[in-house]
RNA sequence: GGCCCCAUGGUCAAGCGGUUAAGACAUCGCCCUUUCACGGCGGUAACACGAGUUCGAAUCUCGUUGGGGUCACCA
């Protein structure tokens, strides 16, 4: 139950088709689903798909496959009718009913016929320009002064013509915001924006408002940007006698640049995430904390957890820069805490890209596992287990453990043949071989294993040790490298 | 440029008139250890500036500076 309005909670998320999903429209999402299940209210999905030109065919299923990957289900929408359909505006418009409420604005004065040409609209602007060239331009009401007699004419005679809603030019509007407070405006601010396109679509603006109010929305969240026409569209719901929704203005996300999140950054939306191999789980955790923080000191939320935690009323107003290092080092939580099945989903593939022999891929797994933060780390990290890669002798070299291209010879030329005779070959058998070993010389492990394991992998640097990784290579290919090693040392 | 909004470490952030100004990421150091990672411990690092209000301001007010957003028949 909203406690301001005493009804249940209803919230949609209203997406336009128009490509891939923004970080942003993805926390926007985010907060409307968690603000309607933290009441168990209901959370809608409306497709907002009123500009035909920007219309892209595959944005549907992103988005409901993002939906999907995310958790994020919602209880109505174009799949799921709830009484309140249809949820596609384009559907909508098929009723005329957007047409209907302009007139019914138009006849209370709210909104006029306006028949400007493109001409006419361009040449008002020309006169001022913003700093980077933009035209500044705000409708001069033109018109306004036409006669109904007029307009019935121009309308007669098939001129094209736009409905324009009419604002006043002199007081203040205010309306309220959660997360900004109550903001004012100069009336004389106000664009007469358009709410019926030449097309006959409503705009955005307009839609919005008629499809927010008809389906009983009482949590509106987007994002800042729509702060500044904010105040017109509580006009819009004053000019129809509507209830106003709660109002939930989210901060910006922006770049390291503090820049609007762009695709240039090349992580914008959340199928850019998802192909570098970030969980959505961890990528609806990091969001939900762009701009808002729990009461508790934690940081690690599944979905359902937020669902819980969740109060809209501790969403910041200041701008988040995307921190990209952060999400990455919360993928890695997240794949270290993955059980054992999905993780071998996710990490046998990319295994395969640089694995194509017969070893233990789920061994070879376990090792990285708390070695990587997304899942392309992988196979840079294991490459060697292959082919063994030419290396330098320098490499036998360690200044801690005490080794040497000299010592280290010695130790694998004993090794060798204690590795030829080995029967079982198991990782406790293998580690009894080395330790035995280290027991009978006297001497520190790193002596023994240091070298050893840069034999068999030509790396300094391995996931995992020289136990694990002589086992996944078995007898015979650990024995050729160590015999590798000793050619190189001699 | 007009209007609107924002301002705590490099980043995310807690904080609502009295705190040694949390915590996380990153960074640095130590421990663990056969490398790296994991894990553990610790360090460096912040209230943009200036006036008020107040016994007392990161917290309230105003101004300055800086940043962002917006000014479409796009959403």
């Amino acid at each position: 139950m909203c406690k301001a309005c005493n009804k249940k909670i209803r919230t949609r998320y209203a997406p336009s088709p128009t490509g891939r999903m923004h970080v942003g429209n993805l926390r926007t999402a985010l907060y409307e689903y968690l603000i309607a299940k933290h009441e168990n209210g209901t959370f809608i999905l409306r497709i907002e798909d009123t500009d035909r030109e920007r219309y892209v065919e595959d944005a549907l299923d992103i988005i409901y496959n993002t939906m999907k990957l995310t958790g994020m289900e919602h209880d109505e929408g174009p799949d799921k009718d709830g009484g309140y359909g249809p949820y596609v505006q384009s559907e909508r418009m098929k009723s005329g009913m957007y047409m209907d409420y302009a007139k019914q604005l138009v006849e209370k004065g709210e909104a006029y016929y306006c028949f400007c040409t493109k001409e006419r609209l361009e040449s008002l602007r020309g006169s001022e320009t913003t700093e980077d060239g933009k035209e500044i331009a705000k409708y001069d009401k033109h018109c306004l002064s036409l006669t109904p007699e007029e307009v019935q004419a121009n309308l007669d005679a098939g001129m094209p013509y736009v409905i324009r809603q009419n604002n006043p030019t002199e007081g203040t509007t205010s309306f309220d915001d959660v997360v900004f407070g109550e903001i004012t405006v100069d009336n004389s601010e106000l664009d007469d924006m358009i709410l019926i396109k030449s097309d006959g679509y409503p705009t955005y603006n307009f839609a919005n408002v008629v499809d927010d109010h008809l389906m009983e929305i009482t949590h509106v969240v987007r994002g800042n940007e729509y702060l500044s026409s904010a105040p017109k569209y509580n006009r819009l719901y004053q000019a129809f006698g509507w209830d106003i929704p709660t109002y939930v203005h989210c901060p910006v996300i922006t770049d390291e640049n503090h820049k609007k999140l762009s695709k240039r950054s090349g992580h914008s939306s959340v199928e850019d995430l998802l192909e570098q191999g970030f969980l959505p789980e961890a990528v609806v955790n990091f969001v939900a904390l762009l701009g808002w923080s729990p009461s508790e000191e934690r940081e690690i939320y599944s979905l359902k957890e937020l669902e819980e935690v969740f109060d809209y009323k501790r969403i910041n107003k200041s701008p988040a820069v995307f921190d990209i290092v952060k999400l990455r080092w919360m993928n890695g939580e997240y794949i270290k805490a993955m059980d054992n099945e999905r993780y071998y989903e996710y990490a046998l593939p990319e295994i395969k890209k640089v694995v194509t022999k017969d070893y233990d891929l789920k061994k070879i797994a376990d090792l990285v596992k708390t070695r990587i933060e997304v899942f392309p780390d992988i196979p840079e990290k294991i490459d060697f287990f292959d082919e063994l890669p030419d290396y330098d002798i320098a490499m036998y070299s360690h200044k801690k453990m005490k080794t040497n291209p000299e010592n280290s010879l010695e130790t694998l030329k004993d090794l060798l043949p204690r590795f030829e005779a080995l029967e079982d070959y198991s990782r406790e058998a293998i580690e009894a071989l080395c330790k035995g070993y280290i027991e009978v010389k006297g001497i520190k492990n790193g002596i023994c294993l240091w070298p050893l394991r840069t034999a068999v992998s030509g790396k300094q640097v391995t996931p995992g040790g020289a136990y694990e990784i002589v086992e996944i290579l078995g007898r015979d290919e650990t024995v050729n490298r160590i015999k590798k090693g000793i050619e190189k040392l001699s």
